[in-house]
DNA sequence: GGCGTCAATGACAGGCGCTGTCATCGAAAG
DNA sequence: CTTTCGATGACAGCGCCTGTCATTGACGCC
């Protein structure tokens, strides 16, 4: 991370991040199954409580209220108190393309978990994948707009906002019904 | 793409694409950006015919009817009457992670396009980058339900059906409201 | 304390993707 | 016929990633 940091990510060799390590190329990928896997690291631990959380929510909970939720819960406990690290990361990811192809399956993997979770539920399809899309989605628009500005509000709001906000995008005619 | 059918992407070598067009390895790469670029030829095509369909909507569509009536309509003039090639090449990507991970940022790129395309048309945020969003996810499960189905509907029916139940899905409590 | 066991690491070779650079060729323009 | 220029070939070379075998060192066991 230092060296993605200090050099980016496309100038920065496996051998150099070996070396500083103490350890050989070799050893490198007895851990990490390529050099993009290193931004990566950890993240099952949230995809776990994501899953968790969905299961977990109460019965009474649609689906999307579900997932939401798991975010929001998320959010608290994953990524709040660590803007700094959390911003960090996110412009090594944003500089380079195929760290953000990577970031993409992990969250189209983390959809298809979700969705899963949502029919152990007893959630149908396609209401099930499309709740977990629509979640992974409101979350993405609200953590990047979190990220860019200047935390004058919580993720966690900005993910019940932007959930708002789809609700609003996809209602039906907002001028219809109103005569 | 008859040597990635016959022996699967990863264990096609560039060279021997290169050897059956009769050209050089170095050829191909002036070709195409990567070897995951072939699968992906032409899609600049389909990606100009959505931004227009959203440009040139009726004003009177939201957001997310326009993106969602761009999408029936390309998918009537790109998908539809190509099932049999279609399915072949979903097979490919399908197989293969990195492949998949190339569609979808392709997808990630389109929604962005998509989104600018409905803020020219007077829409606000994020309910642009909202109504792409969900477009595109409309899109996919709909899409990946018609490859796998037995062509009993069409696509683009499969999408209207998408969009219904993206809107269901997003709506308010469906026991609130009623006594 | 000696000894086998096993996981972690190193060492080495090698394939493949991809790039930079320069030479070659052939078609079109004048 | 000559010039020009875009397309291709021919190398050389770097970096990612893998397979394979040897080495080391910690640990339990007698």
């Amino acid at each position: 991370m230092e060296l993605y940091g200090e050099r980016g990510f496309e100038r920065t060799t496996v051998a150099e991040i070996a070396a500083r390590a103490g350890l050989t190329e070799r050893t490198f990928f007895r851990y990490f199954a390529d050099k993009r896997e290193v931004l990566f690291w950890g993240a099952g631990s949230l995809r776990e409580f994501l899953v968790a959380g969905v299961e977990d929510a109460p019965a009474d909970l649609t689906p999307i209220e579900a997932v939401t939720a798991a975010f929001r819960a998320a959010a608290v406990s994953f990524f709040e108190d660590r803007l700094d690290r959390v911003r960090q990361r996110q412009a090594v990811i944003g500089a380079n393309v195929e760290l953000q192809e990577r970031e993409l399956i992990k969250l189209a993997s983390l959809a298809s978990d979700l969705a899963e979770a949502l029919r152990r539920r007893g959630a149908g399809d396609p209401a099930s994948s499309l709740a977990a899309e629509a979640g992974v989605t409101v979350f993405r628009v609200a953590f990047e707009e979190w990220v860019r500005s200047d935390g004058a509000h919580t993720l966690s709001d900005g993910i019940g906002a932007a959930a708002d906000a789809l609700r609003r995008v996809t209602a039906t005619r907002p001028s219809a019904g109103r005569p």
